[in-house]
DNA sequence: CAGTGGTCTAGACCACTTA
DNA sequence: AAGTGGTCTAGACCACTGT
C-alpha cells in the first residue's frame, strides 16, 4: 500500500483532523479502494506517533460521514459505494450555480411587515411584531425557476436589495456570521393558481413543487421561514439522508 | 435544579449512553429548559463518578443530535428551540402509522425481471441480471395514497407477498438483518398520466409528487431502488436537514 | 485462540470567553 | 484572571469476530 500518512504537530489544525483529511483524500483519490481494510487502530497510532483515542477520533469522523465502516473483530473498511454528497442544507442559488445555470434574482418585495400567526409561530416570535418579508423570483438563463417568499426576524441581517439580487439568502446569512445548523422542511405539490402560473410562466393548473422551510442556527434560534414554489420541469430536490442509529 | 443523574455500572448499556439518555429525557421533559447551562464537564464527571472523556462522549452525542450547544469559555447549553425529529430515512408505512392512518398495501406485482440499464446503474449490478420488481399501492382509510415501484437485488431478502402486504419494505429489510445507512433521494412533481390517475383516484393531469430513491446499507451496497408517486393532497415529505460542519 | 473495535480512566496542556 | 470547552496521552479491560 502506497498510503503515506503523516501529521504536522506544529500545525494549528488538530491532529485527528489532519489524519481524517488525509484518509478522506486517499479514499477520494482511490488510493484506498472500496472494501479495503485500514489496518488496526493500535498499529496506525504507532505508525503516526499518535495515541489510539486520537486515531479513533479521526476514524469516527469518517464513519459519521459514511466513508468508513467499522466492525468489531473484523476491522475498518472503506465503504463499497462512495456517497456523492453527504447531506446538505440545499440552497437553490448554490444548486443552480453548481449546475452552471447562472442564477439571477428579481427582488419583488423587501419590506418590514407585522408577523402573521403562522410566521410568528414558525420563527418563535410574538404575533404582530415586525418581520422582514422578502419576495423573489429566481431565474436561470432568463427563465423563471422558482418564486420565493421568505420571512426573517428583524435585526439579524442587513437585507439590502442589491445583496439579495446578487446572491442567495444562505450566503448572506453565513457572511453575517450566522452559523446555520438545521432546517425543517416540508415538500409537496399542488396545481398552480392563475397568479402563480403567470409569475412562473406556466399554465393555470400546472403542477408546482412546493416547499416550506424553517432554518435554525446553532443556538436553536429560527433565522428564516420561507414558502417556495418551483417549476418541476426546471428543478427537483436532490439530497442524501443518513439513518440515525 | 432538580436534575438527578446516576449511572448503573452493572448495566450492559455503555455509561456514556446512559448519561446521554438521561440528559435527553431531562430536556424532553422540560427539566432542562432551553438556554440553561449544563454545568461544566469536570464537575459533572465528578458528580457521577465518571471520567471527563466519558461525560464528553455523552454530551457530544447530544450536540450531534442538535439538542445541546457547546461554546468554549461559556459552557454547554440546551438549544433554544427544540428540534422535533432529528432526521430520518422516512418510511411511508411508518409515517402513515405514526399519523394514525392505518396503512394498507395492495401488492400489484412481485416478480423477478431482468434489470434495465437504469435499474442496474442504480443498484450497481450488471445490466440484464435478475432483480426483484415490486409494485404496490399504498392506502390509508381505504383511499390510495401512493403508487410504489421498487427494485431489489436478488438473494437479499425473502420478498414474500404476504409480508409485503403486512408491513413496509424498510421494516422487512431491517428484520432481515440489513442495517440501513443512507439514501439518495430526488423529489419532484409532474402531471398524472391517464393510467396513473386511474390507479390513484385522481384526474388526468392532476399534480403528483414523485420520488426516486436509492437506499444503501452500512457497507455501501445499494439495497433498494424505487420510483414512487404520491397524491399531494394526501402526503408530503417532512424532514429535518442538518448542516455538515 | 488471536485480533479487532468498544469502552473507560486519570491525568495534562491549550484556546477561547467573560469579567 | 478565572472558568470553560478542545485536544491529547498512555495505558486498561471487555465483547465480538474469525480461524
Amino acid at each position: 500500500m502506497s498510503l503515506e500518512l503523516r501529521v504536522d504537530r506544529n500545525s494549528p489544525v488538530p491532529l485527528y483532523f489532519q489524519l481524517a483529511q488525509q484518509l478522506e483524500a486517499a479514499i477520494e483519490r482511490g488510493v484506498l479502494t472500496p472494501g479495503s481494510l485500514l489496518g488496526n487502530e493500535i498499529e496506525l497510532a504507532a505508525r503516526l506517533g499518535l495515541s489510539r483515542p486520537t486515531v479513533r477520533q479521526a476514524i469516527q469522523s469518517l464513519v459519521d460521514k459514511g466513508l468508513l465502516v467499522r466492525r468489531r473483530g473484523v476491522g475498518t473498511q472503506v465503504v463499497h459505494s462512495r456517497v456523492k454528497r453527504p447531506l446538505e442544507l440545499s440552497s437553490l442559488y448554490d444548486d443552480l450555480e453548481a449546475a452552471g445555470q447562472r442564477p439571477a434574482t428579481t427582488v419583488l418585495v423587501n419590506t418590514l411587515v407585522p408577523a402573521s400567526a403562522e410566521v410568528a409561530a414558525a420563527l418563535g416570535l410574538g404575533e404582530g411584531g415586525d418581520v422582514h418579508r422578502v419576495e423573489r423570483l429566481r431565474l436561470a438563463h432568463g427563465e423563471p425557476i422558482a418564486y420565493l417568499v421568505n420571512f426573517l426576524p428583524p435585526g439579524l441581517l442587513d437585507l439590502d436589495t442589491a445583496h439579495l439580487r446578487a446572491t442567495g439568502l444562505y450566503r448572506l446569512m453565513r457572511s453575517a456570521g450566522i452559523t446555520l445548523h438545521s432546517a425543517r422542511q416540508s415538500i409537496g405539490a399542488r396545481a398552480a393558481t392563475c397568479a402563480e402560473a403567470e409569475r412562473l410562466g406556466e399554465k393555470e393548473g400546472a403542477p408546482l413543487l412546493t416547499m416550506e422551510r424553517t432554518t435554525f442556527d446553532d443556538t436553536g434560534r429560527a433565522v428564516e421561514f420561507g414558502t417556495h414554489l418551483y417549476r418541476p420541469s426546471r428543478y427537483s430536490f436532490e439530497f442524501q439522508l443518513l439513518v440515525r442509529s
